[in-house]
RNA sequence: GCCGGAGUAGCUCAGUGGUAGAGCAAUCGCCUCGUAAGUGAUAGGCCAGGGGUUCGACUCCCCUCUCCGGCUCCA
């Protein structure tokens, strides 16, 4: 029976039974065949030399793909792995996926590898690729699979944990060898090992394997590959443009914060000029709280171990938490990971009635959370840090349009500070671990759902991945280059309201559990700060700015007109300095330029003679000169407005 | 917490067992200048901290702290 195959512009064709994908991408044309490393057979991915059996849509796979540069990449781990098999007997190899931008190996090995050895490697996979060893897919049982790796342990364990029930026809694992070395794969992959055009092994790293930490810790070499040089120099340029962007290097560099090791660990100080910026986000933070009708509340940062108890964050929470210490008559006290004990507290401090819901009480909270030694990482990942917390409690009936609003005011933040792209992750009940009824998981679910559907977030469904307590939303943004970051947080929590006995009297004079929502808009203020750092590469928009205009005077005699102008702007309600450091022109240009001050105000002779002066704005090369002061003022007030609560 | 790498002036980095170096920044002069680095001088260091080896340690070894790349975890 002859195939018959869709081809991507709708088109059938058919072919003798048995051709393989190569064959009818020359058919096509001789330079896809070229161009092809495997073919797509409804929505399955096939390699090339392979003899196809069924009809249906087809499409050639070139590396311009995300698909092709899945294969490139998973060959290329391959090779990694032939090359180190080679090079280090005795080792022994696990896992090698493609990843985003790259893929990786894991390797046991008896010593840890160093940058030399990643030099050698890569030499190693150089030759590897030259000799362009064809790819050769080997299908075998089970049982003959066993046998071939019997030496590798890890692989034994991949073949031992295929569910027989899920292969259909015999058990059948498939392998590929390329000279002398095979490894188990799933396939596909490029026709031969001449076809990766260029590769580079990036760095190694330890890694456990499974992801499970109480099992062996394996070396990891991560390595990417692209179908050109070009593709992978404008790889390498993208992580040092992300590597200019580190706000723990733009931080320091800008006077916004350190972390002095004097302190320790994860903790910061803020400077004058990061605490400006602060100032400004946390003043912004309030006034929107208050827009969308939260109360501001205010709470200690230490507690009784007895409130974290009744909380259960010292059942579930503890290894987060820095130890207790003692006071007064042996009483163990605990510095705070986490506001909501203190607000369910206010909430619990009077009766409250239906009339009273919903209560939304908010705080930027500075809560403490021990984080083990080598996970911490500048702001974004720190120990002390600022929530810019809620806790909102209200009925059954509210909690729909409750979840709206907060969904609302966590986009309108957001927005407020450039981001436009947003990804939501909604994670439902956990399979083991969660406290509280079916029933509420299911309303609350289907609540949040229906909040994402509403305001047109798209989300994934993270399947179990919900708080032992409920359900959550946690939004993640995108930023200037594209990075993925996680911010704000919308949370139900069935397990406070039940553990504090929380009650409110409903209409019919009875008493009813609150529902309770934990939000977080900007999450952590660090971590957010950080992530803004990054976003917009140091130079804020005008409305955060810490400086927003610097002021040059041409020489010393203009010093006393660059002083009047600053005033005037001060007046107008702008940040406004002046530099009287003795240096020419350009170089205090320079400074206010490399400081990524948003606006550059010069001043000389002709300025003074006609109240103007001279303005240059972050990121234009060019200056307009003899700006009347008031026109100036004026159009940097305007550029400068933040945005409405 | 685990695996690996690193810590020298405020910053970026030289310095392979024999008294510590550069550029930038800083301070003090000179220059008075119209859009990305004018010029001279000065000052600045318990070479992360502690222990050890050695006649002698920034250098070699051990421990601790801090940072970096990952794993695990997470706002």
């Amino acid at each position: 029976m002859p195939l018959d195959l869709r081809y991507p512009d709708g088109k059938v064709v058919s072919h003798p039974d048995g051709t393989t994908g190569r064959e009818v991408a020359q058919s096509i044309g001789p330079g896809l065949a070229r161009a092809a490393v495997a073919v797509e057979i409804d929505g399955h991915l096939r390699d090339l030399d392979l003899p196809i059996s069924e009809s249906g849509d087809f499409s050639v796979i070139t590396l311009d793909s995300d698909h092709g540069l899945d294969i490139l990449r998973h060959s290329s781990a391959h090779v990694l792995a032939q090359a180190v098999l080679d090079l280090y007997p005795g080792s022994t190899f696990a896992i090698g996926p493609p990843i985003e931008d790259g893929f990786y190996y894991d390797f046991e090995v008896s010593e840890p590898f160093t940058p030399d050895d990643l030099d050698r490697i890569e030499q190693r996979m150089a030759e590897i690729i030259s000799e362009d060893q064809p790819f050769v897919r080997v299908a075998m049982s089970r049982d003959e699979a066993l046998e071939a790796f019997s030496d590798h342990k890890f692989k034994v364990e991949i073949i031992e944990n295929v569910d027989p029930s899920e292969v259909s026809g015999g058990e059948e694992v498939t392998a590929y060898r390329n000279n002398g070395f095979v490894d188990l794969c799933r396939g596909p992959h490029l026709p031969s090992t001449g076809r990766i055009p260029t590769v580079k092994l990036l760095r190694t790293s330890g890694a456990y394997w499974r992801g499970d930490e109480n099992r062996e810790q394996l070396q990891r070499i991560y390595g990417t590959a692209w179908q050109s040089n070009k593709d992978l120099e404008a790889y390498l340029q993208r992580l040092e443009e992300a590597e200019k962007r580190d706000h723990r290097r733009l931080g320091p560099e800008l006077d916004l914060y350190s972390f002095p090791a004097e302190l320790g660990s994860g903790l910061a100080v803020w400077h004058p000029k990061g605490g400006q910026l602060r100032k400004i986000i946390e003043d912004h933070s309030r006034a929107v709280h208050e827009r969308y009708g939260f109360d501001f509340v205010f709470s200690p940062h230490l507690a009784k171990s007895e409130l974290w108890k009744t909380s259960g964050h010292l059942d579930f929470y503890a290894e987060s938490m820095y130890p207790g210490m003692e006071l007064d008559n042996d009483q163990e006290y605990r510095v705070k990971p986490m506001n909501c004990p203190f607000h369910v507290l206010i909430y619990k401090s009077q009766g409250r009635s239906y009339r009273d819901l919903p209560m939304r009480l908010g705080e930027l909270g500075g809560v403490y959370r021990y984080e083990m030694s080598g996970v911490v990482h500048g702001l974004l990942r720190a120990r002390g840090f600022t929530q810019d917390d809620s806790h909102t409690f209200c009925t059954e009936d509210q909690l729909e349009g409750e979840l709206h609003l907060h969904l609302d005011f966590v986009l309108k933040w957001l927005k407020d500070f450039g981001f436009t792209d947003f990804e939501a992750d909604l994670s439902t009940k956990p399979e083991e671990k969660y406290v509280g009824e079916d029933a509420r998981w299911e309303v609350s679910e289907k609540y949040l759902q229906q909040a994402l559907d509403a305001v047109g977030v798209p989300y994934r469904i993270a399947e179990g991945e919900g708080a032992f307590y409920g359900p959550k939303i946690d939004m993640h943004v995108r930023d200037a280059i594209g990075r993925r970051w996680q911010c704000s947080t919308i949370q139900l929590d069935f397990n406070l309201p039940e553990r504090f006995g929380l009650e409110y009297t409903a209409a019919g004079n009875v008493g009813e559990r609150p529902y309770m929502i934990h939000c977080a808009k900007a999450g952590s203020l660090e971590r957010f700060i950080g992530v803004l750092v990054e976003h917009y590469a140091g130079a804020f928009p005008m409305w955060l700015s810490p400086v927003q205009v610097s002021i040059v005077p041409v020489a010393d005699r203009h010093e006393e007109y660059a002083d009047a102008v600053a005033g005037r702007l001060r007046d107008a309600g702008l940040r406004a300095e002046v530099d009287l450091s003795s240096e020419t022109v350009g170089d205090k240009i320079r400074r206010a330029l490399t400081h990524k001050h948003p606006a550059v105000i010069v001043v000389g002779d002709d300025d003074v003679a006609n109240s103007t002066v001279g303005l240059r704005l972050y990121g234009e090369d060019t200056d307009t000169r003899g700006v009347p002061l008031i026109e100036a003022t004026n159009q940097l007030v305007e550029s400068s407005k933040p945005p409405s609560a």
